[in-house]
RNA sequence: GGGUGCUUAGCUCAGUUGGGAGAGCGUCGCCCUUACAAGGCGAAGGUCGCAGGUUCGAACCCCGCAGCACCCACCA
């Protein structure tokens, strides 16, 4: 089936000449594998080192617009520097991604009726590795789909051995140097998980709820204080009731004691400035275990904090009668509790922060564990001087903000998972508590010999380290370190990041870190910081939304009942199918067709633009893939007209205008290209190697090509010279798009090869065109834009006349002027063919042609268009007057600078001139259009 | 509470040091012209969020306001 989102042409397909559309399906698996093969992405430039560490994707996890996303980005750096001749390595490797992977598999053990621990940890472990055998080659294949041309032989996996080796080397130094510590402290808890996580893992969202307002009744019998809380079923756990020191109302109330309801347990009520006395009553529970401030209050005064929940946050306490209840079951049971005691002032509708944990969407539970932590801030100065002092720079710079700010006032990184999957903490414990930290535990039982005197039995810590901890070390421990290796010397620091600013935190902050504490220097010199990919709404997007786009489908095409299918299984709320289901069919009602890899490419690079967020639409990327199309028939074109035997050296000094004109272009273009792939913007470079090769290469070099190939006046000679241009224009125009267009540039170049000099087997490792490789001419230019200028006002008349574009057409050509005198004489055989003219006469402005004529001007010249029963009257004068108010309104702007003395006096002399000369040609245009309007109505 | 970004054509976005508002897509008109109808040619369309200020001159610099988005943070 043909998808579309096309009318269907009246003509099928199958009539006609397939080769007149690119197909990208024919072309770009075979490449790849050709590359792949010939081991074209390893290293082997001459030059200066060029690295990037790809951000390694989860290993079980597939591709998405994100990924395909800053993979064109990366990809095109790296393909750019290998081009340049530098030695070029661009790092695979995927992250095996504790917590996410460990809840895959657990999900498929629960589909199944078990859970982990009716496995057991070893085998479990091996289920998850099974499971990575198993899916772990989808998301590099579907990476091999985007053209990233990564070197796979250095593939490296998290988990593999020498990388586990780099993590427990780091762990153990840290914690030799007292940077790693582990202790009793609240932390984040996810009941769900049964495990700590990190400040970063727990996301924060308001949430309707309730302010509780509770009434702890005195000990000494008169009356209660009120206090408010979110969370009424802590009080269980409270340790005090603290007000403000010097609030008036509860001065004399300090130091005595509350019944604390439902406990049978009296506390006191305590003064301590963290309490805001305007917020609820002034009077705040305090319930040490589980909040972070109370904790800290319940420090500073000596209390014990009493646990009341157990790892699945239900209470435990046994013994009272909520023990076992569910934290929001017990919540209702308290409340219901205590209003039939009358102990509940009144409850207050309330919004809240409510934190869950990034994965479960559980409410997390501030919980006292024993954790492992990294002490952070002797870490983070360094990282937070190196971005200071430039030595790293983050693109756009005003990221570094967002990085100071959370570097300064960074928390202690709780690093310890009570999860199975990940890199096992090295530490031993004997059985009196003491811990051995070694690099393995052959070494722990000699750090235990040496305190006891002799082998004792020891216990390895059950924990895993966080996810984070091994991918801090990933740009020098996926080259070799600890090992001094060659690669590490080469490559180390690597040279620029492509992320998202969401993991600035997670990820880079922390890989800045350890690279400069470990690898002795910053892991990388640049970050490119790049926004998120959204829908065409500017919804992010996800699965529970329906608005997922897959980069694969977008290059292959997906009809519309698989991709309502896709969208609308698995999801977490079966009730949305429905409404996903009706957006999905009326977004797409055709599927979505196969535009290609480079074409989804070019839209991620075009919308590469900085500081922003992206909205992908199809619109774009339909866009082009026509380009894709463009190109492809271009270079059709030029094999057409040349042969083999011609060759593709560029001509140093062409003799043609249209050869030096396209040559300059061409170096200009060379120019611009390379300044934006400098500062990264990939937007500038699209757009000006589309418009070279759109607008400027087929659109008129094509076209001028073919009119003298065709012309029997213009010698053999002359005609070689152009086919030379030809080649050599679409071979560097090839060039310059191949790090954005690996495929169709590559298919291209192959076809073209026997017509190059060039001893290159691929395009990849061709130079990239440098500015310099061609010569500039500003007076070609200069004839050419000139010409354009002709065929435009031609073309005006035509257009706006509704002439049919194959009706030949007189000109007449009126100008006073030596140059475009010359220039119509040089010029008319290109002139008239690519105008469409029959007849083209050059006159002065002194005699006046018999007849009406339609006019247009182009600088110094008067074009006339004899009306005859071409033109309609009424409809040429409403085209100059329309084209007379334009040019007037612009006049009467000019003339009120000019005539305003503060301008004159005071802006700079060139901008005067320039305006000077701007108002006379105006004024000049506007006196010949009127009189080309009283000599119209006058024949009349 | 603190911070960041955004607001330009119907849509998605560019706009480099302040000096004649641009692109792609969409729309309208004429064309299947031998590379390409996934095409060619032409055209229409903008009080640059609002209100001030600086300047001879502001989409751009400064102040304020509004709307949208995001990040950080322990207010019960």
């Amino acid at each position: 089936m043909i998808l579309s989102l096309q009318p269907e042409p009246l003509t099928t397909v199958a009539e006609e000449d397939s080769s007149k559309t690119y197909d990208p399906h024919a072309i770009e698996q075979t490449l790849y594998e050709a590359w792949e093969r010939d081991g074209a992405f390893a290293p082997s430039g001459e030059g200066s080192a060029f690295c990037i560490a790809i951000p390694p994707p989860n290993v079980t996890g597939s591709l998405h617009m994100g990924h395909a996303f800053q993979d064109t980005i990366m990809d095109a750096l790296i393909r750019y520097h290998r081009m340049k001749g530098d030695k070029t390595l661009w790092q695979a490797g995927t992250d095996h991604a504790g917590i996410a992977t460990q809840m895959v598999v657990e999900r498929q053990l629960n589909a199944a009726g078990q859970t982990r621990h009716d496995l057991g940890r070893d085998a479990f472990i091996d289920r998850v590795w099974q499971w990575k055998a198993e899916s772990g080659g989808t998301i590099t294949q579907q990476l091999r789909r985007m053209g990233a041309s990564l070197d796979w032989s250095r593939e490296r996996f998290t988990m593999d051995e020498d990388l586990s080796a780099a993590v427990r080397e780091v762990f153990v130094r840290l914690y030799d140097e007292d940077l790693i510590y582990r202790g009793k402290r609240l932390v984040n808890w996810d009941p769900v998980l049964h495990t700590a996580l990190s400040d970063l893992e727990v996301i924060s969202e308001e949430e309707a709820g309730f302010l509780w307002h509770l009434r702890y009744p005195l000990e000494s019998g008169e009356g209660y204080v009120v206090v408010a809380t979110t969370r009424p079923e802590t009080m269980l756990g409270d340790t005090a009731v603290a007000v403000h020191p010097e609030d008036e109302r509860y001065r004399d109330l300090v130091g005595q004691r509350v019944l604390l309801p439902l406990t049978g347990r009296t506390i006191p009520i305590i003064a301590d400035d963290y309490v805001d006395p305007a917020f609820g009553t002034g009077c705040l529970k305090i319930t040490p275990a589980h909040d972070f401030n109370d904790y800290e209050v319940g420090a500073r005064h000596q209390m014990e904090p009493i646990n009341i929940l157990d790892p699945s946050a239900a209470i435990d306490l046994p013994g009272s009668a909520y023990h076992g209840l569910d934290r929001f079951e017990a919540r209702k049971a308290i409340v219901s509790d205590l209003e039939a005691r009358d102990l509940i002032e009144k409850i207050v509708d309330h919004t809240l922060m409510v934190p869950r944990g990034d994965r479960t969407q559980a409410v997390v539970e501030p919980y006292l564990t024993d954790q492992w932590f990294v002490r952070a801030q002797p870490l983070a100065e360094p990282a937070i001087r190196a971005v200071e002092d430039g030595r790293i720079r983050f693109v756009p710079e005003n990221w570094s903000r967002t990085y100071f700010e959370w570097m300064h006032n960074i928390q202690d990184w709780c690093i310890s998972r009570q999860i199975w999957w990940g890199h096992r903490i090295p530490a031993w414990y004997d059985t009196q508590g003491n811990i051995f930290v070694a690099l393995d535990a052959q070494e722990a039982q000699r750090k235990a010999r040496e305190l006891h005197g002799e082998d004792v039995p020891l216990r390895q810590d059950d924990d895993v380290l966080d996810t984070w901890f091994s991918s801090a070390l990933w740009p020098f421990s996926t080259l070799g370190w600890p090992q001094s290796t060659e690669t590490l010397k080469t490559f180390y620091p690597t040279s620029v990041l492509v992320t998202g600013f969401d993991i600035i935190f997670f990820w880079v902050a922390r890989m800045i870190m350890f690279g400069l504490k470990f690898a002795g220097d910053v892991p990388f010199h640049e970050v490119y910081v790049h926004g998120l990919v959204r829908d065409s709404d500017g919804q992010k997007m996800s699965k529970s939304k329906g608005n997922v786009l897959d980069p694969l489908d977008l290059i292959d095409g997906i009809e519309l009942d698989a991709l309502v299918a896709k969208r609308t299984s698995g999801l977490m709320q079966p009730k949305m199918a429905k409404r996903i289901e009706e957006a999905t069919r009326k977004q797409f009602p055709k599927g979505i067709p196969s535009f290609g890899t480079d074409a989804l490419r070019f839209t991620f690079a075009s919308l590469a633009t900085q500081g922003r967020d992206i909205r992908f639409d199809l619109g774009r990327i339909e866009g082009f893939r026509n380009f894709c199309n463009k190109l492809w028939n271009a270079a059709r074109f030029v094999e057409m007209n040349t042969t083999s035997i011609q060759n593709a050296r560029m001509p140093v000094a062409p003799s043609g205008t249209t050869e030096r004109w396209i040559q300059t272009r061409l170096s200009e273009v060379c120019e611009a290209a390379t300044e934006s792939l400098h500062v990264y913007r990939f937007d500038q470079v699209v757009q000006t190697l589309h418009s070279f090769a759109w607008d400027e290469f087929c659109s008129w070099y094509l076209e001028l090509a073919k009119i003298q190939l065709a012309d029997p006046e213009v010698s053999e000679e002359s005609k070689g010279e152009i086919r030379q241009t030809l080649i050599a224009v679409l071979e560097s125009t090839l060039r310059l798009l191949h790090p954005l267009m690996p495929f169709i540039t590559e298919a291209l170049w192959l076809s073209l090869k026997d017509r190059l000099t060039t001893s290159g087997s691929s395009i990849i490792n061709q130079p990239y065109p440098r500015t310099e490789d061609h010569s500039r001419d500003a007076t070609a230019v200069s004839d050419i834009e000139w010409m354009k200028t002709i065929v435009g006002g031609i073309r005006n008349i035509r257009g706006e006349m509704n002439i049919d574009p194959r009706q030949m057409l007189p000109v007449i050509l009126q100008s006073d002027h030596s140059t475009d005198q010359e220039r119509i004489v040089k010029y008319r055989r290109l002139l008239m063919p690519i105008a469409r003219v029959e007849s083209l006469e050059a006159l002065g402005t002194a005699v006046e042609p018999d007849g009406e004529h339609a006019t247009a001007l182009a600088g110094s010249l008067r074009i006339l268009v004899p009306m005859g029963s071409l033109i309609d009257r009424d409809a040429e004068l409403s085209r100059l007057t329309k084209e007379i108010d334009r040019k007037h309104a612009d006049l009467e702007r000019c003339n009120a600078k000019l005539t305003n003395p503060q301008f004159v006096d005071r802006a700079p002399a060139d901008v005067v001139a320039k305006e000077k000369l701007r108002a006379e040609e105006l004024s000049r245009d506007v006196d010949a259009l009127r009189s080309r309007i009283e000599r119209i109505s006058r024949l009349a």
